[in-house]
DNA sequence: CCTTGACCTAGAGTCACTCCAATAGGCTAC
DNA sequence: GTAGCCTATTGGAGTGACTCTAGGTCAAGG
């Protein structure tokens, strides 16, 4: 498939996934005659694996580790695999740190609105 | 007190304070003879405000929105006080959102870090 | 033949900081 | 009284992770 649909089925923009694709986080993508990007199943699947860690914000510099890591020529490797859980953990714990700040922030957001809502009770009455 | 300390209670840098501060994000904040600024109790509660919002990613143009609303003469205006009010419920209903995808991501995080632990263990043996 | 549309590239722009260089005033120490 | 150091000031450059723009190729359709 092409970019356009690689784009729709992983949630990625188009631009995303060539800046992805530059800074070296896919396996080689193929291209037809004409040059387009040409995307198989797996490429999708790594595409979606990548939005996950993106949209939990895993900086990309984790991200790279992680895909060259599993495109290695020994990515089945125990060595590299305890590698990739290594980085998945490591980013597991950080994303359990930032639920927690945002519940935090999410209770003061709503104790903000509660009071404000009081007070305009009171002012409109 | 001085940018030190108000970095310190608020838990922005300083850099920050004085970005938002040139932003207009912060009521108009005093300079000693040296030119030097100075924090009154309130500076410091609005900056910890501020803060808040941050952590959760209100974009800076809404924060700014808020801001205005807030030290505008007619800040206790019913009018105001709703505007302000309708961009806090704004927000929390972006970072429920946020919340949410988090979760979910969390759960493919983990589901994928038990593979990989499975597989490990496997590999192991 | 010309336009449309999907794609390509290199490079500039954006957001929200964050860091840096150059400068200045004030305090202690010789 | 001046050298060193600390804390501040400013403007401006740099960062991360995109995102957008300009300018271009190519194939198909009217």
């Amino acid at each position: 498939m092409r970019i356009n649909e690689a784009s729709a089925r992983s949630g990625l923009s188009q631009d995303t996934i060539r800046f992805y694709e530059k800074s070296g986080m896919l396996s080689p993508i193929h291209r037809d005659a004409r040059g387009w990007r040409v995307f198989s199943a797996d490429d999708v699947n790594w595409l979606c694996t990548l939005e996950r860690l993106r949209v939990t914000g895993m900086p990309l510099d984790d991200v790279k580790r992680f895909a060259i890591s599993a495109h290695a020529p020994d990515c089945n490797a125990p060595k590299q695999k305890a590698h990739r859980l290594a980085l998945l953990k490591q980013h597991a714990k950080t994303l359990a740190e930032r639920q927690a700040t945002l519940e935090a922030c999410k209770q003061f957001l709503d104790h903000k609105i509660s009071l404000y809502s009081k007070t305009l009770e009171v002012t409109d009455g």
